[in-house]
DNA sequence: ATGATGCATAAGGAATCGTTTATCAAACAG
DNA sequence: CTGTTTGATAAACGATTCCTTATGCATCAT
């Protein structure tokens, strides 16, 4: 008789697996002013308690907590458990390696969708640029 | 008698104006499937006209259109209209000071928020991190 | 002028995000 | 063991995002 459980979604995105070279995670999440301020806590203190990241933001912590989450998935931060407490650092060697490869496909040098597009493939010439030409 | 019309927003923050050194809305631009895959195709040709592009991505026109005015506001792409068609290509040098800046940031030469947090305005000492050290 | 093309914008809905207020669970202190 | 502290999670809500369809508005061709 009772109606199946209203379960809304299968999963929030935001907590579905990040594939590894994936671009869009750690720039969602730096596109969040809140964490870009996290961001820039923990790059002036090389390792922060969660509490006090939280006072110091003025960032409830059940948010912040949420925050962190999304920056540890894009590895942006890392955190380490030190008995009860939770300290968290720049995940500095993961952001250098985002920006690289971002800079790769700046350069035109990376693909982030090796399956080209469906009128890519139906070789759509659109007047003069059928796919156009690839800098030197 | 009449209700006061139901004017949802004073204006939906993506048609807000960018301040000039922001980083969260690059960012946020970035942090899009789609509007990475737009960079990436702007990366590989020097100019593409808005419908090439709609077809190469298989992205509808009206929605392509949404998506420069948001890479166009975070200053990732510009656009020149030439008669009736609009082309857009990558401002690779608005995208370099963008990153630069966030280089800063990650080395703690820069603050995004001149303004320090209300618990660091009232000095709370958190235990041994009152505002923890600054890196060497 | 009339029609066709290229792009921008409005309107609307589903999904997601950002936040707060409860809990929950684990680690420590007494 | 009882209570406290620290952090993670659940629930719930408004605000935003992302997308589609429809419409507007120039520009070019006939």
């Amino acid at each position: 008789m009772l109606n199946s459980p209203p379960r809304r979604h299968v999963l929030p995105r935001a907590l579905a697996a990040v594939p590894d070279g994936d671009l869009a995670a750690p720039f969602e999440s730096l596109g969040n002013p809140t964490r870009l301020r996290i961001v820039e806590r923990l790059a002036a203190t090389r390792e922060v308690r969660v509490s006090d990241l939280a006072l110091q933001l003025g960032v409830s912590q059940p948010r912040l907590s949420w925050h962190l989450r999304l920056l540890r998935r894009s590895r942006i931060v890392t955190t380490r458990r030190e008995g009860r407490e939770v300290l968290c650092r720049l995940d500095r060697e993961a952001i250098l390696d985002h920006l690289g490869r971002f800079r790769a496909l700046i350069d035109g040098r990376l693909s982030i969708d090796p399956t080209p597009s469906p009128a890519a493939v139906l070789g759509v010439p659109t007047r003069e640029n059928p796919l156009p030409e690839v800098l030197p």
